[in-house]
DNA sequence: TTTAAAAACGAGCATACGTTTTTATACTTG
DNA sequence: CAAGTATAAAAACGTATGCTCGTTTTTAAA
């Protein structure tokens, strides 16, 4: 036997980083054996290594992929000519709603991340700091300009990230609340906790 | 060889566990081998095997003492006479510290979840149900007594878990500031998150 | 002193792993 | 239509895995 009918590769590209999302996601990324990865696909384990280098290459390229659409998203959803407080409103509307929708790139880039190979976890952590910047900017601005109370702009920023990222682990899309209701709670809280004094 | 001289049964299971939780911490439970295991401790492969029947008892181990030890430590650290207000500020203060000190526990506990099977992982997840509704009781006692405002007791629990359990994916013992300092921060924080009005 | 349990060794089991190689077929381009 | 490239199958590679086994020695109780 060999090429099957109808077979193309981009397409089959795609289909592996599906079915590797969702294998990762499942199983963690050294407990998902390429056997399972192709037989989710529908090839043979060999013809993996048509559409990538080695398995490492792969947990690479989706979590780099991932990150990169991140940063992108955010510079969309934040104005720049806002003000500290519209700029903070908008961060958080914009990181809850993107972590209930992309909940699995976002769950394996953080668990994920010390399987990755010395190079690779420094350009990984690397895109995430930039992330982590971009809200640490806005909190010390917003004090700037007094209107936030921030003691540690970084602590700050790292509660608040953490506490909006948790979503990920607990929010159903057909559960109690949508996920609007639940952006519009964490607002609030975040608001209030930086309340000036 | 045999049996070394001075072995103890209790003094290995010990050295097991440290090394294991340390392994698993590292690589992650999947991709820590018990030869790895074995060498830490500084026995032979087959030896671990007086001392758990499977590698997956090792894990369900470490998490369920774990967990016991959270449970436990948690009951201490709150008055049960005392209000709403002052129970919050015992257990922010209670969980910063707690997870600083055992955060490898703490990380596999969340992380290692999905290499539970089924009957473990309902144990483990059960116990840390225990655990979180601690918390939203006392954020519902507080908005009953006129305390605090929570639309949602449980998004807002869960909300301040995941911000307080944060530091421990960040905190280091030696750097900018003390765990003391943290915990202060977060505390001011969480309360403003709650004001009332 | 005898005896049973505890604890370790060291070899080996079957299986699974990531990866490579060879070969055959299907598309694509000239 | 022919040549070349893309894509897949199939089989095999060497290594690593979790776990079992028979055996041996130490420890502690009877």
């Amino acid at each position: 036997m060999a090429r099957t009918a109808g077979s193309h590769g981009p397409r089959t590209m795609e289909a592996i980083n599906e079915a590797g999302l969702k294998l990762i996601y499942d199983h963690g990324f050294e407990a998902m054996s390429l056997r399972q990865l192709a037989a989710e696909v529908g090839i043979q384990v060999g013809s993996l290594y048509n559409h990538f280098a080695t398995k490492q290459d792969l947990l690479v390229g989706l979590l780099k992929r991932h990150m990169e659409t991140l940063l992108h998203s955010l510079d969309e959803a934040l104005t720049p000519a806002a003000g500290a407080e519209e700029q903070l409103r908008a961060f958080v509307a914009f990181h809850v709603t993107y972590h209930i929708v992309r909940k699995r790139e976002v769950f394996i880039c953080y668990s994920e991340l010390r399987s990755l190979d010395p190079a690779n976890y420094t350009v990984i952590v690397g895109m995430r700091r930039a992330y982590e910047r971009r809200l640490i900017a806005i909190l010390e601005r917003g004090r700037a300009e007094g209107r936030f109370t921030v003691e540690d702009a970084a602590v700050a920023a790292y509660g608040i990230l953490a506490m909006l990222t948790g979503v990920c682990t607990w929010f159903r899309p057909n559960g109690r609340l949508t996920a609007q209701q639940v952006a519009a709670q964490y607002t609030r809280m975040v608001f209030d906790g930086l309340r000036p004094g």
